[in-house]
Formats: structure tokens, C-alpha cells, sequence
RNA sequence: GUGGCCAUGGUGAAGCGGUUAACACUUACGACUGUGACUCGUACAUACGAGGGUUCGAUCCCCUCUGGCCACCCCA
């Protein structure tokens, strides 16, 4: 089949990938270990759809983000609703929190999710249009330990997942108080040096001026180095809660380093964020991400709730790894000779998966030497041969296929999973 | 949405305006008719992304389209 040729057959679409055989098990060792390190900390898995109204997603992430303006799919369903896959997780988990009013079962309600996102982005390494993410939600709380153990768990699960290069990078961004008057003084600063900046950063100067703070632009690095940094606007609260994270993390241990630059791209953000950065990854840095969103719940029409969350982009995460192999070799291979040893193998297999093991034979009836190479190339750990010699003595030999060592045993599941579970052979 | 690079079999890849599209790997079968790995043999692209053009002739030249990769914007 040929891609692009659409009368040879059909491909998948843009930025829309298969996840094949070999490479599922990278995924799933990411998935447990996220689930795993979730548990500890007491956070829950919730389940939200994919798709949601559009509003919901214009309403959080914010009317005038390039999410919200250019990277939606967005589509009307048969009752003329607009409707769109949803581009990140916690606009849905929040509307979920409301929906069902969890705020009224405990002061703290902590979440997490995994799953498909969605982004019409031009594909590049590492972003692609139906991407996944895996990330928590800790709603209900403003006390700085709560960020603090949201860092802590981001730090502990890439350990776990054998991940020490990405580093952890904090910010504060302010809240609805402070954050305005930074705003102010940043653009006053910029506008007196229009002149080195980049044109996008002309542009950003008016629609997203924290982001010419992130422009990679080297004129305008250097035509920002003395622009007003965001913590040395932050109100007295944010600056509190600011320092008492960084004193959590501190006590615990929790490596990060701050950056003042920091932006991040979604409005419902306040005070506390950041960013797993990774220089790996091309142009994708971030690897995960995430902050407080004081003002989210109240603003999809909940109660005044605080809360933070993150997230991780499983592709990336995916990538960093490479190709570590998660493969499931079988315990056994069973081949055959013959008609009634082909029963009597079958027999023999099922006993011993339900005990259990993993065991593997070859469906057709083949020559003895092409069993063989397969149960070789599926790398199986032990193999049988039955023929009549075995069903006639009920004894077969065993053979441990890394070293050829073999042994007689009897004919019969229960003796042979002993053995190859045992591993007590020769 | 913009830009750069690229497009040969299941994979990695050579190749030249003109009838064998190299080599390697993978896969299948066999040499070993009751024992894998090593070795050896055989088989596997009417076909070089699609469409059009130039030419006596194009996989190799030109155009369009499609697709891929990477980067910008932005983001996990």
C-alpha cells in the first residue's frame, strides 16, 4: 500500500499516528508508572470526554490564544451545536468538578487523567495533531505545599521514569492583582526599544508582550536583558506564596532553578508555573508543564476554588526514552510432530497459560526446524518438542534455549510450569 | 498559516537519460526426513509517491499535486 495514493488505499491523516506493536510498551511503562507514582500521592484517575462544547475551551484557555484561535478542531454536530476535540485537559476535568460538584465531597479534590489531545498544528518533531497527555489536578487549595507537591511528584515521576535531563524551571506569573502593573511596566519597557526587537516581538508587544520574554531572537534577548522581571512586581500575597513554594521544595530536597522569563501560553494560569525543559527534543523543549489556575473554576461557573495541575506530552516523554525495549519474551514454546502431539501441544499450551505463562507455538503445522526458529526468534525462554516418543513415555525434554541445556520431565503442565517458573532446571 | 529539505521493495539504502534497478537486513522455504542460534542455497520492486510535460527513450530533466521530515508561529 502506498501512501498518498488514494486509489491504492487509505492512510491516516496528518499528524495522526499509530501507535504499532513494538512500541506500545514504551507507552505502557509510562502509563504505570505515571498510575503508580499517582497513587502515592493520592491523586485519582477521572475519565472526561474527548469532545466538548466549544465554549468550554474558548471560556478557559482563553479567547485570543493561538489555541483557541487557529489550533481547534472545531465542527457542528447534527444539532447544530458547536463542538470541538478537546485541546488539553483541564478545561474538561474542571467542567467535570463542577458538573458534579466534587468540591463538595472534600476541601482538597486531586485528579488525573491520560489520554488524546488534540491541535491542528503543522506536525514537527515531537507535536503532533492528536498528541497525549498525562497530568493531575489538585483543586481546592491555595497553600504553596500543594504546588510544592505537585513539583515534588513531576520531579519523582521522571526519576522514576529514568529521566534526569529535563530540569525543572518555576515561576510565578501573579494574579488578576499584580500581574496587570508588571504588564504596564513591561510594555512601557519595550516600547523604548522597539527598534531591536524582532518583528513578531513587535507584534507580541501588543497582543502577548510576556511572550517577547521567551523570543529566541538573540537581538532580542539582548534588547530584553534589562527588562522589569515579574518578581519584583508581585504583590505582597503572590510574593508570600511564591517564596513559601520555593521553601517547600527547598526542605524537601526537589531540585528546580527559577526563571523570571518563563511564559506560559494558556490565560486561565496565575502565580505559580512551570516547565520540565529538556534540550533533546529540537525546537520541543517542554516536556511537561503546568501552574495554578486560581480563577478557572469560578470562571466556568463554579465556586471560587483554586487550583494546579500539569501535564506531560506522552510523545515526548516517548521520545527521551528512545528505544528502550519493553518486549514480552515467552516463557515457552511448544512445537509439534504430528496430528496428536498437535492436541496433546494444545493441551499442554492452555494448561500452562492458565497457570500463568506465556507460552507461544507455531499455529501451522510446520516442519520441525521452522518451529523451532520461530520459538528462537520470539526468544522464548524454554521449548518442548512432542512427538509420539513423548505422548508414548508421557516424558519430554525441556530445553532452556540460551544455553541448550535440556532435562526429562513428564508430559504435563503442572510439572513443566514448576520447572520453568522455578527456574530450579539441571 | 509560513519556510527549508526530501520522496526507489517490508526496512536501510546504491544507481544511470536507453531493456538484469546493486548491496544489506527482514520475511518464507530448504540443506538438517525429531531440535533453534552460525553457515549455505532459493524466493521476494513489470517497478523507482501521483499526474502531466520534454525526449526516439526517463526512476534519473521540468511543472503540478500529494506525502514525509525539520524549523517558524505556538505549544505537552
Amino acid at each position: 500500500m502506498k501512501r498518498g495514493n488514494l486509489q491504492v488505499g487509505i492512510s491516516a491523516i496528518k499528524g495522526f499516528n499509530d501507535l504499532l506493536p513494538f512500541e506500545s510498551g514504551l507507552w505502557q511503562f509510562i502509563e504505570q508508572t505515571a498510575r503508580k507514582v499517582f497513587s502515592r500521592y493520592g491523586f485519582q484517575e477521572i475519565r472526561v470526554p474527548v469532545v466538548e462544547k466549544t465554549e468550554l475551551f474558548c471560556r478557559s484557555i482563553g479567547d485570543t490564544t493561538d489555541i483557541v484561535e487557529k489550533e481547534m478542531y472545531t465542527f457542528a454536530d447534527k444539532g447544530g451545536n458547536s463542538l470541538t476535540l478537546r485541546p488539553e485537559g483541564t478545561a474538561g476535568v474542571v467542567r467535570a468538578f463542577i458538573e458534579h460538584k466534587l468540591y463538595a465531597l472534600d476541601s482538597l479534590t486531586k485528579l488525573c487523567y491520560m489520554g488524546p489531545m488534540f491541535r491542528h498544528e503543522r506536525p514537527q518533531k515531537g507535536r503532533y495533531r492528536q498528541f497525549h497527555q498525562i497530568g493531575v489536578e489538585a483543586i481546592g487549595s491555595t497553600d504553596p505545599m500543594v504546588d510544592a507537591q505537585v513539583l515534588h511528584l513531576v520531579s519523582r515521576l521522571f526519576q522514576e521514569l529514568g529521566l534526569t535531563e529535563p530540569s525543572l524551571q518555576i515561576n510565578s506569573l501573579g494574579c488578576p492583582v499584580c500581574r496587570p502593573t508588571y504588564r504596564r511596566a513591561l510594555v512601557n519597557f519595550l516600547s523604548g526599544c522597539q527598534d531591536a526587537l524582532c518583528a513578531d516581538c513587535r507584534r507580541r508587544q501588543a497582543t502577548n508582550p510576556l511572550r517577547v520574554l521567551d523570543c529566541k531572537v538573540p537581538g532580542c534577548i539582548l534588547a530584553t536583558q534589562g527588562a522589569p522581571t515579574i518578581s519584583d512586581y508581585l504583590c505582597p500575597d503572590c510574593d508570600t506564596h511564591f517564596s513559601g513554594v520555593q521553601g517547600y521544595l527547598n526542605a524537601a530536597d526537589v531540585p528546580y532553578s527559577l526563571n523570571s522569563r518563563m511564559v506560559r501560553g494558556l490565560d486561565y494560569y496565575t502565580r505559580t508555573t512551570f516547565e520540565l525543559v529538556t534540550g533533546l527534543l529540537g525546537a520541543q523543549s517542554a516536556v511537561a508543564a503546568g501552574g495554578r489556575y486560581d480563577g478557572l473554576v469560578e470562571q466556568l461557573g463554579g465556586p471560587s476554588v483554586p487550583g494546579i495541575g500539569f501535564a506531560l506530552g506522552v510523545e515526548r516523554v516517548a521520545l527521551l526514552l528512545g528505544d528502550r525495549s519493553f518486549e514480552q519474551v515467552p516463557d515457552l514454546f511448544v512445537a509439534v510432530m504430528g496430528d496428536s502431539a498437535r492436541k496433546t501441544g494444545f493441551r499442554i499450551m492452555s494448561g500452562l497459560q492458565d497457570a500463568g505463562l506465556r507460552v507461544e507455538a507455531d499455529a501451522e503445522a510446520k516442519s520441525l526446524k521452522s518451529q523451532l526458529r520461530r520459538a528462537d526468534k520470539l526468544k522464548a525462554r524454554y521449548s518442548i518438542v512432542i512427538g509420539e516418543t513423548e505422548i508414548e513415555t508421557n516424558k519430554v525434554t525441556l530445553k532452556r534455549m540460551a544455553d541448550g541445556e535440556q532435562e526429562l520431565v513428564s508430559l504435563e503442565a503442572v510439572e513443566l510450569a514448576a520447572k520453568i517458573t522455578g527456574g530450579s532446571m539441571l
